[in-house]
DNA sequence: TACAAAAGTGGAACCGGTTCCACTTGGCCC
DNA sequence: GGGCCAAGTGGAACCGGTTCCACTTTTGTA
């Protein structure tokens, strides 16, 4: 086990000073000879020399790290946008440490915590929601924040970046209204989100421009954790009156809503229309493929690093951005016109 | 912005010296008297004190980090590893760094230069399969590595966690088999993998020990990227004498794959019955739902964190481990006993 | 040619931990 | 009561970068 060479290596070796091979290292920290530029650089390539970084992070007193904070990589949206980010990330030579929360506001303490003793420049997060004052130490303490998918409402002054929640949950009702659907249920995440709060507004706003009644029973709102998407699924099925449309505007429940209309067996779309959010891999392998509201995950990524990177260069002004990307209707085959009584 | 507080302050705030804080964070590293630690963890308490893992890994030499290099988080099976992986990790209280190769070897170099710069601990990978000697230099500076899923045959002394890859292909292959099917498509990874070479060899004792003649038109080994899954569904069901059974056992391709057989429409299993590696969460909401090769991703995850911290702690004799754990088949309904000259 | 401004250089402090080592206490035993 | 060993403590060096500052050498201009 070798010893890998220090800056002070490079120097005796280049016969200069330490100060000159770090201001090659780092040109805008001062000048240097062209003549000893040349001759320090031939000697970092003979000796395979490399910075550590935690010594310039030390210097510095923060990490070109940023956190990544998600629910839970096995959930693809988050794994993708996790994809998305890291690449993002690596094209600006920066690196990313993945926590995850379980939606645990406990374990989201704990991460952020931990990102603070790594002094990392940036955060990427979908906040559980709680941890308020913790949020606002990491700001304090000049970690830049921004939050993607979900926002917190009390954290006015942190960077978001999101979908038009409202917006899209509005098209998706009124897609299905305008085959003659009235009776749409909807499954959501817990209302405590923003997400599942802006999704509902989308929802009942489509329906009350279309003079149609809303019926608090057709909406769901269930954990991200856990097999609520299923149960609802089956009440929802159970109702007396049970609904002929269904927009399940829950990412981490649309699988379990998916299996339950399969074990359940209803007719897609004869049956029920459906509408998922959130395009995975599979939506459009299942019977029939799935009509979806698709996250553009890229220009979350894209954006939450431009954000995050930009306040880490001190080169965004101040005051808080909120970043709202558009996500797109993708009609397949899982929802048809509502045929009048056809059932009874 | 707040400044933090060090452990100087600390020291200064406790009436002692540094060298008793430490101590006090490190309780193997000197004695302390109980009195003055009680003191010390209380101011530690109010000062909100939380040491800077930067100072501590430029002082040890090296990170209590990991580094997780994978292709990909796009593709669930990496992401489902890398949950674990991280959770696994987070109990140990060591962070993920996550890099991603897309399967390209220099990407992959680039990484662990990165990773190397970081000083992490060690490495959990799924190798591109290039980069033999830039895997040997960073044993050599003393990162351990741990393969994970796929191996690189040329590096004995690297640990290794894997499925039975041979084993769960010949399983497949012979359930198939004793189904009645003979011709048996097998799409499999590159043969410069280990997976890939392993997954054929599988295949070919089954086929073998049955008395049936292996045909290589058969055996289409495509690249993890790309949409070659789908070309060879493609191009063995055009083939004149076409198979009755496939095998997907490229992960990467399943989903190419399986797009390709519900686009041609192919009834699975009267026409073809399917096996595919992986168990994703769609493969049971397909139609018909998939029988799969379940990787043990948990079992996956465990032992390659486990054996990186092994090694970062030193409580693991030297001579590099190879753990093999067991492919689970998953029975659903994409197979079906072959109709003898139905088809013609 | 003279002199100010700019370019180039090296020494040393600093970031915030860990650890070695020398030193002071105290308890125990003979 | 003297001597020894262990427990407890603090000072200071060290890890490997960055950066400030003082100093020397150019360069440009009057």
């Amino acid at each position: 086990m070798k010893k890998a060479p220090t800056i002070r290596d490079v120097a005796a070796a280049a016969g200069v000073s330490v100060s000159v091979v770090s201001r090659v290292l780092n040109p805008e920290s001062g000048p240097v000879a062209p003549a000893k530029r040349e001759q320090v650089l031939r000697v970092i390539g003979e000796l395979g020399y490399r910075p550590r970084a935690a010594a310039r992070e030390l210097s510095a007193g923060h990490a070109l790290t940023v956190g990544l904070v998600v629910a839970d990589l096995a959930n693809p949206f988050f794994a993708h946008l996790a994809d998305r980010v890291v690449w993002e990330a690596r094209s600006h030579g920066v690196q990313v440490v993945v926590m995850t929360t379980q939606e645990d506001p406990h374990l989201e303490a704990d991460s952020l915590d931990t990102l603070l003793d790594r002094s990392v420049g940036g955060v990427i997060a979908t906040p559980t929601g709680g941890n308020i004052e913790k949020w606002e130490r990491l700001r304090d303490l000049g970690v830049n924040v921004v939050f993607v998918d979900r926002t917190i409402p009390e954290l006015e002054d942190v960077d978001v970046v999101s979908i038009e929640n409202s917006d899209s949950a509005r098209r998706a009702t009124e897609h299905l209204i305008a085959l003659g659907h009235t009776r749409i249920g909807l499954i959501t995440g817990p209302t405590s989100t923003s997400t599942g709060q802006a999704r509902i507004e989308g929802y009942r706003t489509a329906l009350e421009n279309a003079s149609i009644v809303v019926d608090p029973m057709l909406i769901r709102d269930v954990p991200f954790r856990g097999d609520g998407g299923g149960d609802a699924v089956g009440s929802l099925l159970a109702l007396p009156d049970s609904p002929t449309g269904l927009i399940v505007a829950n990412t981490a429940q649309v699988q379990s809503s998916v299996r339950r209309l399969v074990q359940v067996g209803v007719r897609i779309p004869d049956e029920l229309s459906v509408i998922v959010f959130d395009d995975n891999p599979w939506t459009e392998l299942t019977n029939p493929p799935l009509n979806v509201i698709r996250q553009p995950i890229d220009m979350l990524a894209v954006h939450s690093i431009e954000l995050v990177l930009g306040r880490m260069q001190g080169r965004l002004p101040a005051g808080a951005r909120r970043i709202e990307v558009k996500a797109d209707f993708v009609p397949r085959n899982s929802s048809a016109p509502l045929i009048r009584s056809a059932a009874s």
